[in-house]
DNA sequence: TTTT
DNA sequence: TTTT
């Protein structure tokens, strides 16, 4: 039926890159999105909202998304549960992002390379393709040799725990 | 920031209704809402999203709703941790309502009124006062003695573990 | 970059239904979607906004959309301008429905055969097919000799004035 | 009923502020948004969205929106009519923002100061005040001696031709 | 713990 | 040019 959501916040750590077992790239991070209220003792609070993004635009947030800069995300909120390591049931709630704007800088002392200075600044991007993934060479990522989440990993497409 | 959520789906059960010690109401539902699309089994896929409804709008949610019918919601999403009863960390995610529309009739075989021939069929209303709650009498729900929901519950008004 | 609506009103009239040159069909309505609040002399007003759908799900909605009827619409918001046969610019502001939900029954009085009784009756369906129209045979439509706006007409298939 | 617009884009222009006779202040604006997808001849096109906005939000928005600034606004989209001077019915379709916020830099060769060196950089704000406007003092617009639309002007609060 |  |  009718599922959006719509978020504008700042990646609270750099996003994590998998590969399911027949290729296709997911990408995980987490969103601080801070409220627009502040509760009863005066303080500003912030939801943090675990994003998932797949294919070729997973690719590209794990490329050009860190943490603490700026990102909107548009997609639909998607529930799944699991049973851990120890035999209980775990509810996830998330949103799989459909469109993701890179936007803005980062944030205050922060460290590492500023967003202005990198190819895409500023800009945003076409739709995730739902006709699949993998068309994008991993090869792009190999300037990064620390980034040890790009392997293939053994989970299903649509069934991941995170 | 921003931070926004629009859903259409069907109740899975009838709302809770319930009070924090001050007096505010707030109602508690579950939407099921149905992917648009068929995972690679062929089925159809079902995302059930927690609802928290507060002050007016959720007594007026509590008296329209019910299990099966169809509500299209506006809210925020938010993100809330708790402890349990034995000590774990309890992550939870659930949508905030401040605009919930009540739509079309019931499901098949649901038994009960009709939608149809009560008061505000069909009708919208506006937003959740967001002025805090307790302008309405309690007194109104004194026509549903079974309604034990309706007592003030212990619970602070931000902090609500369901 | 993000650009989306959603929208839940009733059609002021039945959709209308074309064809571009190339085969692609193209329903338009208009939505009645009413405010949430009312204006200073108390009155509630109305939003009166222009859909456009497209391909496979153009013929849905001109098949089970009728006016009164309810529809929840998500899609991007479009503007447009074009030069009337009297020589002035003409700016067009629409809605380019991604994904309708047809909801609820119609309304008091309208006559006509109800939505109840019909096939998809408070059904949803999946997206509109972006991989282009003219997959589903206009001989469906067959059944209606008084559709006269069924005819292929003379527009560009992203440049429809209504 | 359901009327929810999210927009990300770039003001075309400075906002231009006014009063209706009352004091409340409204400030206009245009948002170019670019579409995700390119056209049959490969182009990026853009929409071009009028943005309205009430009271405190108005004043902030012409103090810290510039033309070629990014600005992301929540609203709802309203459509009006008005006999312009020569006796013709003109449609308007407009956002009423709720919120918006203030995202990024600026554009290339923008010139004017900065907006990482001003207030609010970067921040978001509160909702607009739905308790009407006329709470900030408009002297604090004294400073501008050349903002010759922040003169009261006549025209009724909800009936704003643009 | 799930609705049609 | 408007729906309930």
């Amino acid at each position: 039926m009718l599922n959006r959501a719509i978020l504008l916040g700042r990646l609270t750590k750099d996003p994590e890159l998998r590969y399911t077992q027949n290729g296709t790239a997911v990408a995980t991070f987490s969103l601080a999105v801070d409220r627009r209220t502040t509760n009863q003792q005066g303080e500003r609070e912030t939801d943090f909202l675990n994003i998932v993004v797949w294919s070729k635009l997973a690719e590209l947030c794990a490329q050009y998304l860190k943490k603490g800069r700026q990102a909107a995300v548009e997609g639909r909120i998607q529930t799944r549960n699991y049973e851990n390591k120890e035999g209980r049931r775990v509810y996830v709630t998330e949103i799989v992002a459909e469109n993701v704007q890179f936007i803005g800088g980062q944030g205050q002392g922060q460290g590492g390379s500023g967003f202005q200075d990198e190819p895409y600044s500023g800009g945003g991007f076409g739709q995730a393709p739902s006709s699949g993934g993998g068309s994008r060479s991993r090869d792009a990522f190999n300037d990064n040799p620390f980034a040890d989440t790009q392997k293939p990993i053994d989970i299903s497409d649509d069934d991941l725990p995170f």
